[in-house]
DNA sequence: TGATTATATTCAGAATATCTTATATTGCAA
DNA sequence: TTGCAATATAAGATATTCTGAATATAATCA
């Protein structure tokens, strides 16, 4: 059975699954960052960079606090960054294990 | 800057962004288990869970098996299962501030 | 060989997501 | 008030993903 919680589940994952938004949350890493500093530091267009914080915020990753005219972003919840870390490390194990394969074909087809 | 690794992983987090994929890797805790298994556990047509698990495969997340025309499919590295769970106590936590936020909004209105 | 079962692939259409550019909003300062 | 800077939103074009139906492949068995 397909439950509603996986439905919930996989919006959450799909918030992760774009290269700014995982580049944003890097950024975030630091500390509270403004939109037209993150845009800078990402050479990107500031209505993109505000668009993807738009996702994370919608998604209660990200929590904005607004000052004058700028407006600074930081992270809902620092245990994501602990899930980041270990995405990363179960995504570079595959990496490795894919290489792996990939020469080990190459040198089966290199033999025949 | 936006690297090549913030990609791959968005790759790695797309694929689990969806459903029936974190249903099919939540059925696959219980061990290897055949398409049509899958198919009439999660009540979905064959060609819809066949089409999910290629996905998974692709990504390496999960390994197919074959024995005479059936094919068994089990979870590439379990490490992903600390992961998911993860990924749940955070979004579970989410789904709890958020409703609070939602309640106290709600208290704050009944009362103006 | 022909029939059957299990799985995979393909395809068209619908729905979503993304990107770019333009515009709106907000707060501040001259 | 006018102008400017920072951010958000909107609109349109394009690309990607999903869905469901049909079909293809592959192994087994009569």
């Amino acid at each position: 059975m397909i439950s509603a919680l996986h439905q919930f589940k996989a919006e959450f994952f799909k918030a992760l699954g774009h290269p700014v938004r995982l580049a944003i949350l890097d950024a975030l890493r630091q500390g509270e960052q403004s939109v037209s500093r993150l845009a800078e530091e990402l050479g990107l267009e500031q209505p993109s960079v505000s668009q993807q914080l738009a996702v994370l915020r919608q998604r209660g990753l990200v929590i904005a606090r607004k000052e004058g005219t700028t407006v600074h972003y930081r992270i809902a919840d620092p245990q994501v960054y602990v899930f980041l870390d270990l995405g990363r490390a179960i995504f570079e194990r595959h990496l490795k294990s894919q290489s792996n394969q990939l020469s080990a074909l190459q040198e089966g087809l290199s033999r025949s």
